[in-house]
Order: C-alpha cells, then sequence, then structure tokens
DNA sequence: GAATAGCACTCTCGCGCAGAGAGTGCTAAC
DNA sequence: GTTAGCACTCTCTGCGCGAGAGTGCTATTC
C-alpha cells in the first residue's frame, strides 16, 4: 500500500492540512488557490482519484471535495509526530506556570489538564500518577469524634488516600497516636506481599488498623490509575461535526463515567514507554462512542515507580500540529515533577 | 395580578404540566383531548387569552399553542411546593443507597450528586459541607522525603485540608510529631481570631507551621463553599430545546468554571434557610446563561456549624414534580449524616 | 508518455411556492 | 356565561428548479 509518490505525499498533506483548517471538503480548485502548487487542477485530479483508491481519502458524495480517511489521517499524523514542535514562548509560558503553582498534585493535575484543553482546544485528561505496585510510607490517625476516625495513608510516591472509619467503641487520640507510630515503624517501606505476610498483631487496634490499611493499599493498586481530571469538556461543543447532538452526547458520557474512560486509558497506554506518544484515530474500531474522534495520548513519570496518562480528545480533524507538541511538553513537565517528588527517597 | 378563578389556576396547571411532557405548545384542542375536561375548547381559549393577557402565558406566534412564561412556571412551582412527594420505595432505595456508602464525605457527595442527576434527569451540583467560621482542631505533619512535608489539617466539623510544604531544610519526621503535638495542645478548638491574637512562637519551625496553618484555614473559610460536585452533564444535551447548541455550551461552561458557579450557589443561598427549597426560574434576570434553564436549591447541614448547597439544573420545563421532593429528601438526608457526624462534639 | 485544457455530467444546497394542518379570535346563537 | 361555527393566520413539509462546485473522461500538447 506504500506506493505513494512524492508529489501524492505533499499532495495529502495539503489536503489534509486544509480540511483541518475549514472543516471543508477540498476540491482540486480550492487547493490550487491556497497554495502554490505548479501543477493544473486535472493533475491534482488524477493523482486525487488515485489517493482515493489508495484508501488516503474519501469523497462524501460524487461532486464533492475529498476528505480524508481515517489513514490519511494516520499518515499526517506521522509526519507531525517528528516534526511538530511548540513554539518556545509557549513552552515557557507553560513552565512558568508549573514552577509558580503549589507543589501539589491535586494543583498540577488540574493545571495540567487546564493548559491541555486551552492549547488544544480539545477534551483534556490526565491522571494521577499511579505506582503499580504501592509501598507503605506512613500512616496517621486523627480522632474526629466519638467512634469515628480520619485515616490518612501515604504511599511512597506521595499518593495519599484518606478514609474515615468508625470503630466499634470511643478511642482516645492518645492511643490512636500509638497506634500509628507503632505501624508507621512496622511498616516502612514494604510493600503489599510483605505487609500481608506479617504475624498478626497481638493488639486488637492494631491489628484492625493493619486490616484495613491493607484493604486500603489493595484498592489504590486495584485502581488502575490515579483519579482523572478533565477539562474543556465545552471545547469540543463548538465543533461542527457535532452537530447534531447525540454523537457529541455519547462521547461526553465517557467523561462522565469515569469507569469507562479509565478502562480505554488503561488498555491503550499499558504497554506503551514513557515518552512514546499514541495517537488513536476513529476509536481505532474498539470504541464506538469515539468514531469521529482523536486522541492523543501519552505516558509520563518513573517506570516502576509512578505513572500517569495524559490526552486530549478532539474531532477526527484536530490540530494535531498543536496538540502533539503540546501533549509531549506537558508530558516531559509532569515526568520531570515526579522525578523530582522521587528524588529523594 | 392575582385574580385568578379557580377555573383559571386549573387550566393554567394542565397547561404547564402538558408542556413540560410534551415540549410542545399547547393548544385548546390538545387540552382537551388529553384531559377530561368538561369545557369546550373555544372557552379554553378564551381562558388562555386571559392568561396570555395577564401574563402566565405567551404564544411563540400567533397561531401556536400556548407556552408557559416565567411567570406560568412560577405559579406552578408554587404549587408543586407543598405538595409534591417522593413515591416512598423511591425514598428508601436512597436512604438504602447512603447507609451503605463508606462514611466519607466525598463519597457521599458523589453519591448525592449522582441520585439528583440520575432521579431529575438534569445536572446535579453538590457544595461539600463548609463552616463559615473554621475551628480549628487537628493538624499531622508527614515528612513525605527531603524537604516536603504532607500538613494535613482537620477543622472542627470534619473538613479536612491537605497541601504539601516545602520547608528550607529537612527536618526528621520526630520533631514534625513533636510540633504537630505542640500545636495540637495549643490550638485545639480555637476559631481564626483566637489563633491570631496568640504570641508568636519561640521555636522557628513552629512559628512557620502555625502561619500555614492560618492561612488554610483563611482559605478554607474564604473558598465560600467547599468543592463542588456535579453530575448529569449529558442530560441536558437530550434536551430538545437546546438543539442550537451554542446556548447549551454557555450553559455548560459554567460547570466548567467552577469559580461562576461557587458564585452563583453563594449569591443565591446565603440568605436562604437550610430547609427552605428555593427554586431559580429563567435565571431570574441575573445570568444570561441561563435565561433557558431553571435551578433548584436546597441548603443542607446544621446552620452556623457546617452547611452545604445542593440543586439541580434543568431546562425551563424540568420535570419539578420530580425534582422538587428529590432535593428536598437528599438535602434532608445530608442534614442528617452532618448531624451524625457533628454530634459527638 | 506524462501533464493539461476542455467539457459534459452529477450531486448538493438554497430558494420560492403551494397545500396541509393546527390553532386562534371573533361573532352569533344557546 | 358558554358554546358552535367560521374566517383568518402562521408554520411546516415537500417539491421543483437553478446555481454552484467538483468530478471524470477524452482529446490535445509538450
Amino acid at each position: 500500500m506504500n506506493e505513494l509518490t512524492e508529489r501524492q505525499k505533499t499532495l495529502l498533506l495539503l489536503i489534509v492540512r486544509d480540511y483541518i483548517e475549514s472543516a471543508q471538503p477540498v476540491g482540486s480548485n480550492r487547493l490550487l488557490a491556497n497554495y502554490p502548487i505548479k501543477l493544473s487542477s486535472a493533475t491534482i485530479r488524477n493523482e486525487m482519484a488515485a489517493l482515493t483508491e489508495m484508501g488516503y481519502l474519501r469523497q462524501p458524495h460524487t461532486s464533492a471535495g475529498r476528505v480524508p480517511s481515517e489513514e490519511g489521517y494516520r499518515y499526517f499524523v506521522s509526519q507531525m509526530m517528528n516534526q511538530a514542535v511548540l513554539p518556545e514562548s509557549v513552552e515557557r509560558t507553560i513552565s512558568h506556570q508549573f514552577h509558580q503553582s503549589r507543589p501539589d498534585v491535586d494543583q498540577w493535575m488540574t493545571l495540567a489538564a487546564s493548559i491541555l484543553a486551552h492549547q488544544s482546544q480539545g477534551v483534556s485528561m490526565v491522571t494521577a500518577p499511579h505506582a503499580q505496585k504501592a509501598k507503605y510510607k506512613h500512616v496517621e490517625l486523627i480522632s474526629t469524634q466519638g467512634r469515628q476516625v480520619l485515616m490518612v495513608l501515604v504511599m511512597a510516591g506521595g499518593e495519599v488516600s484518606q478514609q474515615i472509619l468508625t470503630l466499634a467503641e470511643p478511642v482516645s487520640q492518645e492511643r490512636l497516636s500509638q497506634t500509628a507510630a507503632r505501624l508507621n515503624a512496622l511498616l516502612a517501606g514494604l510493600a503489599m506481599d510483605a505487609i500481608t505476610a506479617l504475624p498478626a498483631r497481638s493488639d486488637a487496634l492494631d491489628q484492625d488498623i493493619l486490616t484495613l490499611i491493607v484493604q486500603d493499599i489493595r484498592r489504590a493498586e486495584d485502581r488502575g490509575s490515579g483519579e482523572i481530571y478533565t477539562d474543556g469538556l465545552t471545547n469540543v461543543l463548538s465543533e461542527p461535526e457535532f452537530a447534531e447532538s447525540d454523537e457529541v452526547r455519547r462521547a461526553l458520557k465517557l467523561f462522565e463515567e469515569r469507569s469507562t474512560l479509565q478502562d480505554l486509558l488503561a488498555r491503550t497506554t499499558t504497554n506503551s514507554n514513557v515518552g512514546a506518544l499514541q495517537v488513536l484515530i476513529g476509536g481505532e474500531g474498539e470504541w464506538e462512542e469515539l468514531r469521529q474522534c482523536s486522541i492523543v495520548l501519552a505516558r509520563y513519570g518513573v517506570p516502576g515507580i509512578a505513572t500517569g496518562t495524559l490526552g486530549v480528545l478532539g474531532p477526527m480533524r484536530m490540530s494535531y500540529a498543536r496538540t502533539i507538541p503540546t501533549v509531549r511538553f506537558v508530558a516531559g513537565l509532569l515526568s520531570d515533577l515526579v522525578n523530582d517528588t522521587i528524588a529523594g527517597e
């Protein structure tokens, strides 16, 4: 299938570019008018026919211009990939925003989502960094009243989970603190398997809390990814291809049901490396709801310690030239931040 | 203006009800066909003309049926208000869901938002319970590594804020724990003004943390409300009145920019009592983006201690008969939960 | 033999128009 | 006060038609 001539390649890229900008089928004359091509419209038509034959273009109907097929977009993206860069001024601005924000995972995620959505004019999604194998770091028990206790569990890597427990009977803050101190001494740095292998504690309260900690860590590991942050949901509503609201509704529904979204992010990125971008075009046959959409995804973080996913969803004709380098750059920044947070350990 | 005859009242209610169900202008014959009215269409037309004159109805054009005006909806709602109840089976289901969930504010809010959205088929919003005057309860300092420290601050009422600090130099977990213990002894139960009135601490670390605590409490108070949870954003997309996406886009944008949403919730509910429902119809002239929408709001919690807001946004012709009792019921449930959480103090 | 000019053909889009349908408001009768 | 009857108004739908855009084919040029 890869018998594209130089000229066909050039034309294909131009056609995709023009369609992304104009959202309208591009015809031979239109192409000629907008770009300095040293060919006649008839020649272009011949080449277009060839490209259509090969599956890179489609025509909505006989007498309309051409529209890129998924294959066409894929070729376009493969070209973009190694080439597109963000203006340095934009990079500086983004870096600046990150270094000015409070050093807090929540802040970072929100900021990353906001920047991605804004730059790409699509819907952004960012998952908090998450460890495949969680390691115990620290626990605190805070009596809130009577029998209710706030448990704050910190894992190595900085992941925090908090939970309110209801004990069988009231326990003083002092005793809670002692329990926490004992467990901290006992569990520091241990992973799940090591913790479950420990002998039962003699003290009943200690044992109860230990059980809950195990539950919590297990839940954290099972989650598969950290919390998902999104932004820019309304951006996609303004796109002309989503005029009939039913299409867009199904896509946006994905974002409300976080579980499906988590699935999607997990399935498509588990086997990809940190730093490598992945572009899903038209749902790749797998996701019916995303037939009209593309997703640019990247994994960030430190493999084996804590990683997360970030990406942008937009119409298939989204501005890849803008989105791809932005996703790449923000992924790099977040990787650096995770790295810095890990460094001291 | 309140010279409505009994018959006019009945007709007005029927018209609003029918329009809410069908989303189509209702004419005299249609009304006659759908409801057992012992009047002729001509009489109905006369009454309709009168109701239109008085401002309760509008006609899109000369030869279409009538559509309720904002005033008409307002009358309808005022009738609903004291009358609408949720089927007991539904109440039981909802209660059940709450009592099965983990006793965690985050869980409760998410659940409340989900239930509201699902029952009302609108967009739900719930703010976490929040104290106007925050009182210190407890602090914990957890060394995550090197110079970074996780500070968990618990206020009376259960509000929790966590933050990562970067200290000037590394400090051992032991010293952090001592500092936390000292501050806990010193600050227990104090409000902002009492804390700021304290003399400076001799220990530099203590003083630094104290300053941060004050900042955190102040920020919590300034927030005006807890975190906002929403659900059902896509519900509103299926409504016929939002066919042209521009209208709906502006409304949904409100939900992305949390700050404006917070404003709206704050402004409209500060002077309302816990337990009383408020229904905003058509943005009440204040919110241009909501000209086509209605909002059902309620305040929950324990006044003076911790309160929050919850509500549903939908098209002006949303199902008030369903939404109003649901909002009322969930508000009651959340109030109970807040009450239980407070009780022990 | 590849590129081009010319031309007939196809398909969509927008517009105007007519007829159907729904609903009103008025008037006259009950 | 209520109702039957009727003329009138306005929207909505389908249809046909012409304009416009773009194609594909063929004959011609370099």
